[in-house]
DNA sequence: ATAAAATCGGAACCAGCAACCCGTTTCGTT
DNA sequence: AACGAAACGGGTTGCTGGTTCCGATTTTAT
C-alpha cells in the first residue's frame, strides 16, 4: 500500500506534496473550516468535498477520517485561544483581563458551531489541545482570584462548565437580545461580594486538596512543612519558566 | 385505509381500544419514557419496541411518528412543571419559592435526557406546552422581583436562557463536583446587590416596553393615563381568574 | 363456535452518510 | 515527448435507523 503521510502540519506536508495535491489539500481544509463553522460536526463529508470542488476520495487521501479533518480544521482556533491566554498571563490588571478574555472567547465561539462542538466535548479533540487551553485559562483564573476580581471558591472545573453554559445561553438567547447579555449575567456570578448562597462543596477526596498552580489538578499532600504548590515536576518547571519569561 | 385514531389523550383512546391494544399502548409509552430518559431523542425506535416487547409496527399503530411518541412521552413532565409553578404562584415568600423551584426543575431535568432535548428546543414540543411553562415561570419570576429577591433587569427570556445554561453546566460538570453546584453559582447572578457589570440592554423596539404581567410578552403603549398591564384580553382575564382563585 | 375486524410482529424498504476502491487523469522527471 | 508514479473522482459498499407493508394472530360480536 502506498505510504500516506496524513500529516497535520501544513508546512511539513506541503514540502513533499505534488503541486495539485498541495492546492487541493488547502482547498479541502478551507472548505472544511467554513462548512464546519456553519454546521458543526454534523455536515456531511460530501458537502465539504462539493464546496472544495473535489471528490470525496480526495478528501480521504489527505485526512484519514472525518474526525481527523474536523480536528485539523478546528484545532488551530483553540491553539490561538491558548496562546492568547498565555500572553495575557503576564499583563497587569488581572481582573479586567480575565473578564475580557472570557467574553472574547465566548463571543468568538458562539457563532462557530465547530468550536462549540469541540469545546462542549462532542468529539475527541487533538490530544493536549484542550488540556492546554484549560491550563492557560486556569492561570488567568488564579491571577484574577489573587487580584480579588473573582470569588475564591470557584475552580477551573467550575469555570469550564460556566463557559459551556454561556455558549449554550448565548446560542439560544431570544431574538432581539444582544450578544453578550447572557455572558455578562453569568460573569456577575463570578465576582466576589455579598453571597446569599454558599456553593455546594466538592466532597471527600477532593476537599482540602490544594490545586496545582499551573494545571489546576490535584496536588499530593505536602510531606515537608511547606505546602506543595504543583502537581508534579513538569508543572513546577513550567511555572519557573513562566516566571523567568515574565521577568524578562 | 383503516381509520387510525393516533389520539394523544389516553383517557379518550383507552375507552374505545381493544384490550390488547390498550395494554400495548401503555407498554410502549412506558418503554419510551424510560428509554428517552436515558438516551434522549437519539435512541432508536427499535430499541423502544424491544423494551416494550412489541414489534416496531405496533409502535407505529399507536403513534404516527417517532416525534409524536417523544412528545407523548415527555410532555406530561413539562405539564407537571407548569402546574407546580402555577400552584407556587400563590404562596408566601416569593423569593425562596422562586429559587427552590428553579433548582428543582434543573435537578429533575438534568438526569433526564429527554427533558433536556425538549427544553433545549431540539425538537418541536406539543404546541402550547412549552409556552405554558414559560408563562408560569414568568409569574414566579415577577413575584420574586417584586419581593426584591431577584434583580429587576432580568427578563423571562434571560431566565429561560439561564435555565438552559444551567442544564448544560450541570450535565458537563467535572467528576466529583456535586449536583447543584453550578446551579447555585448561576443563581447568584440573579440576586440583587452591588453590580459591577451592567447588563447589555435590549435595544430599540423592545426597550421601554413593559412586559405583560401574565405572559411576559410586549404590552402595547397605554392610551389612557394608567399604564397597561397585560398584552391582551386573554391575559387580563387569566390574571383576574388567578386572583379570584387566590382569594378562595 | 365462528367469522369479521382489529391488532400484532418483524421483514422489507428507503434514505443518508462514512469509508473504500479502482479506472482515469495529471504531474514531474528523464 | 514519453513514462511511471501520484493524485483524482465518484460509484460502490456497508451500516444505521425511520417508516411501511402484509401475512399471522388475537379479540370481540354474533
Amino acid at each position: 500500500m502506498a505510504e500516506r503521510s496524513h500529516s497535520l502540519l501544513p508546512s511539513q506536508a506541503s514540502a513533499s506534496l505534488r503541486a495539485d495535491a498541495r492546492r487541493n489539500r488547502a482547498l479541502v481544509l478551507q472548505a472544511a473550516r467554513s462548512a464546519f463553522e456553519e454546521g458543526g460536526l454534523g455536515v456531511p463529508l460530501g458537502e465539504i468535498a462539493r464546496r472544495a470542488g473535489v471528490g470525496t476520495g480526495t478528501v480521504y487521501r489527505h485526512f484519514p477520517s472525518k474526525e481527523a479533518l474536523f480536528r485539523a480544521a478546528v484545532s488551530d482556533r483553540i491553539v490561538l485561544f491558548t496562546d492568547t491566554a498565555r500572553e495575557l498571563a503576564h499583563t497587569e490588571d488581572a481582573g479586567t483581563v480575565f473578564y475580557r478574555y472570557l467574553s472574547a472567547v465566548i463571543r468568538l465561539t458562539v457563532r462557530n458551531k465547530a468550536l462549540c462542538d469541540a469545546l462542549e466535548g462532542r468529539f475527541e479533540p487533538s490530544p493536549g489541545v484542550e488540556e492546554a487551553f484549560r491550563e492557560a485559562l486556569g492561570v488567568l483564573l488564579r491571577r484574577a482570584q489573587q487580584a480579588d476580581a473573582v470569588r475564591k471558591d470557584v475552580t477551573i472545573d467550575d469555570l469550564m462548565a460556566l463557559l459551556m453554559g454561556c455558549l449554550s445561553m448565548e446560542q439560544r438567547r431570544a431574538p432581539g437580545v444582544p450578544q453578550g447579555r447572557m455572558t455578562a449575567l453569568a460573569c456577575d456570578s463570578l465576582r466576589p461580594g455579598r453571597r446569599v448562597t454558599k456553593l455546594p462543596a466538592i466532597p471527600s477526596a477532593r476537599r482540602n486538596e490544594t490545586q496545582c498552580e499551573v494545571c489546576g489538578g490535584p496536588v499530593a499532600p505536602a510531606r515537608t512543612g511547606r505546602p506543595a504548590r504543583y502537581c508534579g515536576a513538569a508543572c513546577r518547571q513550567k511555572a519557573h519558566r513562566e516566571r523567568a519569561r515574565a521577568r524578562s
